[in-house]
RNA sequence: GGAGAGAUGGCAGAGUGGUCGAAUGCACCGGUCUUGAAAACCGGCAGGGGUUUAUAGCCCCUCUAGGGUUCAAAUCCCUAUCUCUCCGCCA
C-alpha cells in the first residue's frame, strides 16, 4: 500500500500519477473521510485520555486509603460515551484501510506512460530469430510428436490447462528447473529456499494478491467450518517475500537474495478463450522465482541486476529474447516499475512473455511491515522488495521445444541442459 | 488423536489487577580510555498512530490474535492460532 501519509498530503499529485496507470482515486470521497477520520479519532483519543486519568487518580487514591466514592462518580457514563465512539472510528477506519489496500502501486517517474501493452517500450534484444528450412510445428506438436506432452490424460485426470508430461520430455522439464536453480545459486548469489505451496491470508495480503485478486487464486476448502482456507500460491513470491513479514533485520544482512523451484497455480479467471492451446497458460506450471530484499536507495539497480540474471538463463539456452520496460497501464498491482523477457516463439513468430521482473518499491514492504534497521539514525525503515521469474519453466520448454525442432520431428537437447539429461542430445 | 506447559521489546528473559510500555542480560548506537582495536566504564535504546512547520512537546494504542469482566488488564475469564513436552498413530 502506499504511504498514508503521503497519500493524504499528497492527494491531487497521488490521483495524477495513479491516473497514468489507468486507476481512478476518488479525491473527493478520501478527503471526506480523511477530515471525518481526524476530527473522530481526536475526540476519541481526549475521551480515552481523561479515563486514563481518573482511572489512575482511583488508585492513587486507594493507596493512600482515601475514600474512592466520590472519584467513581465522576466516571458516570464515560465508558459507555467511550465504546460509542471507539466503534464508530474503528468502522471508519475499516473503511479507510480496505480503500487503500486497494490503490495500486505509483508508477516509477521513468516508467514510460501508456495505456497497454501497445505502448511498452523495447529496451533491447537479444539473439537472432532462426530460420528454418523446413515448416516449424509449435510446441504441442513437437512434444506429442515424441509422445512427451498428453493434453487428454490431463483432461481426464483433472481438467483442462493441465498437462501431463512424460519420458524425456517431463525429464527435460525438470532438468531446466536444477538449470535455472543452479545458474542463480551458484553464479548469481541467491539462496536456495523450499517453500510451502499452501499460504494464508495473511501472506496473500501482504504481497499484493489480496483483496483484490482472489479470484485468481486456488483456494483450499476447509474441512471444518472454523478451519483456515489456504491458498495455492500463484507465484514462489508469495512464501519468499513473506519470509520477511512482520521482521527487522539489520541493514547489514542487506540484498537477501533468494530462489525457490515451485510449481505455481493461478484459475487464470477471465482469460477464457486466450492461449487454449498448449503449455502457455496453464492452471499449474513450474517457476524458478527470485526474490530480493534491499536497501530502498539500491532497488532501482537491483531491478537491472535481477533481470539480468534472469536474461542469463535465456543466454545459456541460447534462446532469442527482447526484454521491454511496461508502460503505467500495463503493470502490475504492485510493482514501481517492471520488465517485461520475452522469448521468440518461432510457431508463433513471434516473443511471448516469459518472465516478468518488478520493483515493488515498499509497497509489499509497508503492507508486510517488513524492515531493517537504518544505520543512520539506528531506526527501523521499510525495505524494498524486487521480483522476477528466472524463468517461467513450463514456457521456457516451449521455447525449447520450438526453437531446438528438427526437421524429422526430433528436439536437440541444449548443450547446457546435458549433464542434467545423462548427457542425452536429441530426444525423438 | 489424548494429556500437560507456554506465547512479553532486535534476541533472551523477569513481571499475577492500579505511575508497568514493562526489571535484567545480550545485541545495537554515542562517549571515556587506547596509536588503533578489544576489554572496562558512562550514557542512550520497543513499535505504531494522532496533533503539529517540527525527527520539539503533548496525547492515544500495542505484552500472539479476537471477545469479555473492571473505574482500571501483560496480569482475571472465554475463544482461536502457534510453539514445546509426554503418550498414541504415521511417510
Amino acid at each position: 500500500m502506499l504511504d498514508p501519509k503521503y497519500l493524504r498530503n499528497e492527494l491531487e499529485v497521488t490521483a495524477e500519477r495513479l491516473a497514468t496507470r489507468g486507476f481512478i482515486l476518488d479525491v473527493d470521497n478520501m478527503t471526506k473521510l480523511e477530515e471525518k477520520r481526524k476530527s473522530l479519532q481526536v475526540e476519541t483519543e481526549e475521551l480515552q485520555a481523561s479515563r486514563n486519568a481518573i482511572s489512575k487518580s482511583i488508585g492513587q487514591a486507594k493507596q493512600r486509603g482515601e475514600d474512592i466514592a466520590p472519584i467513581m462518580a465522576k466516571v458516570g457514563d464515560l465508558g459507555a460515551k467511550l465504546d460509542a465512539k471507539k466503534a464508530e472510528l474503528a468502522a471508519l477506519l475499516t473503511e479507510i484501510n480496505s480503500i487503500a489496500m486497494s490503490i495500486p502501486n505509483l508508477p516509477d517517474e521513468a516508467v514510460p506512460t501508456g495505456a497497454d501493452e501497445n505502448d511498452n517500450v523495447e529496451v533491447r534484444t537479444w539473439g537472432t530469430p532462426k530460420t528454418f528450412d523446413f515448416e516449424v510445428k509449435d510446441h504441442l506438436d513437437v512434444g506429442e510428436g515424441v509422445n512427451g506432452l498428453d493434453f487428454k490424460t490431463a483432461v481426464k485426470i483433472t481438467g483442462s490447462r493441465f498437462i501431463v508430461m512424460k519420458g524425456q520430455v517431463a525429464r527435460l522439464n525438470r532438468a531446466l528447473g536444477q538449470f535455472m536453480l543452479d545458474i542463480h545459486t551458484q553464479e548469481h548469489g541467491y539462496t536456495e529456499a523450499y517453500v510451502p505451496l499452501l499460504v494464508n491470508e495473511d501472506s496473500l495480503l501482504g504481497t499484493g494478491q489480496l483483496p483484490k485478486f482472489g479470484e485468481d487464486l486456488f483456494h483450499t476448502k476447509p474441512a471444518t467450518e472454523e478451519a483456515q482456507s489456504l491458498s495455492l500460491i500463484p507465484t514462489a513470491e508469495v512464501p519468499l517475500t513473506n519470509m520477511l513479514r512482520d521482521t527487522i533485520v539489520e541493514e547489514a544482512e542487506l540484498p537477501i537474495k533468494m530462489t525457490a523451484l515451485t510449481a505455481c497455480f493461478r484459475s487464470e479467471a477471465g482469460s477464457y478463450g486466450r492461449d487454449t492451446r498448449g503449455l502457455i497458460r496453464q492452471h499449474q506450471f513450474d517457476k524458478v522465482e527470485l526474490v530480493q530484499i534491499v536497501h530502498p536507495e539500491q532497488s532501482m539497480q537491483a531491478l537491472e541486476e535481477l533481470t539480468g540474471h534472469a536474461e542469463k538463463v535465456l543466454q545459456a539456452l541460447a534462446l532469442p529474447y527482447r526484454t521491454v520496460v511496461l508502460c503505467t497501464g500495463d503493470m502490475g498491482f504492485g510493482a514501481a516499475k517492471t520488465f517485461d523477457i520475452e522469448v521468440w516463439l518461432p510457431a508463433q513468430n513471434t516473443y511471448r512473455e516469459i518472465s516478468s521482473c518488478s520493483n515493488m518499491k515498499d509497497f509489499q514492504a509497508r503492507r508486510m511491515q517488513a524492515r531493517f534497521r537504518n544505520k543512520a539514525d539506528n531506526k527501523p525503515a521499510l525495505v524494498h522488495t524486487l521480483n522476477g521469474s528466472g524463468l517461467a519453466v513450463g514456457r521456457t520448454l516451449v521455447a525449447v521445444l520450438e526453437n531446438y525442432q528438427n526437421a524429422d520431428g526430433s528436439i536437440t537437447v541444449p548443450p547446457v541442459l546435458r549433464p542434467y539429461m545423462g548427457g542425452l542430445e536429441k530426444i525423438g
